[in-house]
DNA sequence: TAAAAATACTCCATAGGTATTTTAT
DNA sequence: ATAAAATACCTATGGAGTATTTTTA
């Protein structure tokens, strides 16, 4: 059985005439007459009377027409699905990301541009860790990774996307507020104000971890929920923070953005995919990646311009 | 898109190698490369990666493998279903019966007979009378008609059904009880037990006309809904009846049944469809009806082999 | 080196075309 | 007489075969 017969047989069947069917079907009369014999042979049941120069349906036949058309619409379907698919335009993607991600709203926009270029691609966000999600790609479970460098692993591309230096907060009164850059040492012995990590805000384990490097221990004073906050709380003078630069947009009276002397803090963030995965869902989502971070009404403070994506050969 | 391609595709996709996938299609392998090659340029989407030696399915390739599969499954029902419904073994037939038909336990048998054989055909019966039927049939409303000969219209082929004597049914004490034959007319003056036109037995309307041709018209001294009942009151002396002779079965003290002079009433009955008609349903009831009235187990009194069709020529 | 897919070519089956006949109105 | 389907015959596209090369593990 092939298409063929049942496109035949549906043209034939619905104009009950087989030179205007052969017309429909851009194709002589004869073959048209021939093969719809044949298709009656190969099924062994009369699908048509031709009798009285007048051609009709017999019952097993009008049966068969209705079963014809519903096969060539679920081919259609499938071809224009299967297409959809193959242009990234429909399906599901999966996305990692570690939970510092959140404190730009670079992401949201990405995923908002995706979203309206791809209405048909449903987006799953998974909020895992850096190596969570190199487990993840490896296994297919996300697609792309938004996660904190280096990449070791090979078989990974790697394509820049968030690199925004910490500011020290401090209170306006502090005595280190008027100075243009101080060492992260000079807060050593000042309590610091936190996101709590169970928050999803992360940050955290960066600050402790730059805190450590620089030789001391930041005391905790208050956890606080929402940037801002943090930004109160050390207005209110109950201790210092370290904030991305971008959080400056909240502006404040009572607290002094400072920067860090260095070696730079940084809150750096790569979208990470295999370089074997040549999904046009993916290649949809990196392309609307790069026309985002890169795109006039997208350079906000504290991002250049992202790099190409560099592979790590295998 | 022609089936053979989902067929060669769903090969591969399922084995995942394509020489394995040739040899199950019982074909060479380079012409399945082809072929499969070929099914991505239509489709405009990459189905499969042939990386690193090993055969795997893309995204929209596995969801393609889906389509593909139920496509391929759909036809095969249609196909079965089809040559079920040109088999005559699936569908359903419309059968129009006059009431007298009940007299008579043939056509129970006939459609138990015929539901046995074709178990998937669904039995429309419908109880019209012979003019409707004639209307019926030539609408395609029925199929086939039980109903009363002569038939006058072209077109239609007649089986005799069913040719059954009425014979008298008179009490024991009744004077003419022990007369071998009697004339219709000798019950002139008897009352008649009848079975009334409502409960769809039907042989009233015969019996009247026919005492309406023997010169008289018949005194209707009660009515019984079962035979059992009518035999029941001519025994208890309430009047006399006509019934079929096969009503003899239904043995009773006190009655006696006595055949009727020439000409004989008899209950005629004919199975008529249309000669046109070609479908193999119709041909499948037909065969059934047949080896049913000729079949060994099927000759209870009162009914000669069936004699064959005769069509009325148009 | 071996196994698997791709490439190159060849052939023929058959889909489809043209010319004509048959059939029914 | 006409319109439509069937028949007869021919052509050529393309599906499938064989032989070979390429690729990768």
């Amino acid at each position: 059985m092939e298409l063929r017969l049942l496109r035949y047989f549906v043209a034939v069947a619905e104009e009950l005439h087989f030179s205007r069917a052969a017309l429909r079907l851009h194709m002589a009369q004869p073959p048209l007459s021939q093969q719809i014999r044949k298709l009656e042979e190969e099924l062994g049941v009369q699908l048509l009377t031709r009798t009285k120069r007048r051609v009709a349906l017999t019952e097993p036949g009008r049966q068969f027409l209705g079963s014809a058309q519903e096969i060539l619409a679920q081919v259609d379907r499938a071809v224009t699905q299967v297409q959809r698919l193959g242009r990234g335009e429909a399906g599901r993607i999966a996305i990692g990301m570690i939970s510092s991600v959140a404190f730009e709203d670079t992401l949201p926009r990405v995923l908002r541009a995706y979203r309206s270029r791809y209405p048909g691609v449903s987006i799953a966000l998974r909020e895992l860790d850096t190596g969570e999600q190199l487990a993840a790609l490896q296994e297919n479970r996300i697609q792309i990774g938004f996660l904190r460098p280096p990449i070791l692993e090979p078989g990974l591309t790697m394509t820049p996307f968030l690199r925004e230096p910490l500011v020290a907060v401090l209170p306006a009164e502090h005595p280190l507020a008027g100075r243009k850059r101080i060492a992260l040492q000079a807060l050593a012995n000042d309590p610091f104000i936190v996101v709590p990590r169970s928050q999803a805000l992360g940050g955290l384990d960066l600050v402790l971890e730059a805190c450590v490097r620089a030789g001391f221990t930041p005391r905790v004073a208050q956890e606080a929920l929402e940037l801002q906050s943090v930004i109160g709380l050390v207005a209110a003078g109950f201790g210092v923070s370290l904030l991305p630069r971008a959080a400056g947009r909240l502006v404040h009276s009572g607290v002094a953005f400072v920067a860090l002397a260095p070696p730079e803090l940084c809150i750096e963030i790569a979208a990470v995919h295999l370089t074997e995965n040549r999904s046009p869902l993916l290649a949809g989502f990196l392309a609307t990646l790069r026309e985002t971070l890169n795109g006039p009404c997208a350079r906000p403070a504290g991002r250049a311009a992202v790099a190409p994506a560099r592979s790590v050969p295998r």
